[in-house]
DNA sequence: CCAAGGCCTGAATG
DNA sequence: ACATTCAGGCCTT
C-alpha cells in the first residue's frame, strides 16, 4: 500500500514549479512574495509573517487525486517513483513574474534574474538569522522604469514584467477572483497579460491559482507526450499553435480527467531525472 | 487559422 | 578565439 499522505521536498522542489529556494542543513528555505518559508523534511513549515499557507497544498486529497490519474503503467511508474512529488501553492505575483521571465529561457537564468529583482526591489529581512529578501510587491514593479528592471538580466522581458505588475496593481488582474472562477475564464484573463501565453498562462494557474485542470504544454511535455503516448495525442507539427494548444489539452484532460495537472508534474519529473538536469 | 521570424542573454557547440 | 545555435515562448507580420 503506497503511502499517499508523504512529502518529498527535494523532489518537489526540483522540479521545474519553483525558483527562490536553497537548502540549509535539512531545511529548505524560499521566497513566496511577502514571506519567508523554512520546510523541514516532513513538510512542517516555519514563516517569516507567521501565516502558514497550504503550500504544500495537504488539504488535496493525494489518494483520490493520484488514483484518478493513475492511467496506465508510464503514470503509474512515474508516481510511483516519485511518490512524494506535489504541486505547491505559490504566491500567484511571484509566480506570474517568475514565469513570464521563463519564457525563451532556462532554469538556471531564471533563478540568477529573480534574485536579482528581489536584491534590487524586494525588501531585506532577517529570519532565523539569515538574509534574505522578499520578493517585490506588484506596486514596486510597477513604478519601476524597464531600465531598471533591464539590469536585472531579463532582456526584452522587462516590459512585459512592468506590463503585468501594472495590471496587478490596478487589478485589472485580480488573483481572488481568479482562485474562484472556471479554468477556462481564468486562462482567457491571464492571457491578456503581454509575456503571458498558452505554456505560462497554465503555469501561472497551475502552480498558484488553484486550476488543477490546467497542464503546461512546453517543448519538454510535448517531447513526452510524443514519446510515451504517440498513438494517444497524435502531435504532427513541431510549432504548436493555438488552436492545436488548444485541442491538445482537451484530449488530456479526456484521458488523465480533471486533475491532469498532477500528470503533468509526475511525468515531467520523471522525463527530466532521466536527462540529469540540474535544478536547483 | 497557420507559418515564419525576431527577440535579451548566457551557456553550449562548432 | 570567435561565430553560431539554442533554451522549459510570445508577439507581430
Amino acid at each position: 500500500m503506497q503511502d499517499f499522505s508523504k512529502i518529498n521536498l527535494d523532489n518537489t522542489i526540483n522540479s521545474g514549479q519553483v525558483f527562490l529556494w536553497q537548502k540549509e542543513e535539512k531545511y529548505w528555505f524560499g521566497v513566496n512574495g511577502q514571506n519567508i518559508l523554512k520546510i523541514n523534511e516532513f513538510g512542517k513549515i516555519k514563516s517569516y509573517s507567521n501565516q502558514k499557507p497550504d503550500y504544500l497544498r495537504n488539504q488535496d486529497n493525494l489518494e483520490i487525486i493520484l488514483k484518478s490519474i493513475s492511467k496506465d503503467k508510464i503514470i503509474n511508474s512515474a508516481i510511483t517513483k516519485y511518490l512524494g512529488l506535489r504541486i505547491l501553492r505559490q504566491d500567484p505575483f511571484q509566480c506570474l513574474i517568475s514565469f513570464i521571465i521563463s519564457s525563451n529561457s532556462n532554469i538556471q537564468k531564471i533563478k540568477i534574474c529573480l534574485e536579482k529583482i528581489c536584491k534590487t526591489f524586494g525588501e531585506k529581512i532577517f529570519f532565523e538569522n539569515k538574509e534574505f529578501y522578499l520578493f517585490p510587491e506588484p506596486k514596486t514593479l510597477a513604478f519601476a522604469s524597464i531600465n531598471e528592471i533591464k539590469k536585472c538580466g531579463v532582456g526584452y522581458r522587462a516590459k512585459f514584467i512592468s506590463e503585468a505588475s501594472k495590471m496587478v496593481y490596478y487589478k485589472k488582474i485580480n488573483f481572488e477572483y481568479l482562485k474562484n472562477c472556471e479554468y477556462s475564464e481564468a486562462k482567457e484573463l491571464m492571457s491578456q497579460i503581454p509575456g503571458v501565453g498558452n505554456k505560462v498562462a497554465d503555469c501561472i494557474l497551475l502552480f498558484s491559482l488553484d486550476k488543477l485542470e490546467a497542464f503546461p504544454l512546453d517543448r519538454w511535455m510535448i517531447r513526452i507526450l510524443e514519446k510515451y503516448y504517440p498513438q494517444l495525442f497524435e502531435l504532427s507539427t513541431k510549432t504548436i499553435t493555438q488552436r492545436q494548444y488548444q485541442k491538445l489539452h482537451e484530449k488530456i484532460i479526456k484521458y488523465f480527467g480533471t486533475n491532469a495537472g498532477y500528470a503533468q508534474q509526475f511525468l515531467f519529473k520523471m522525463e527530466r531525472e532521466n536527462y540529469k538536469k540540474n535544478w536547483l
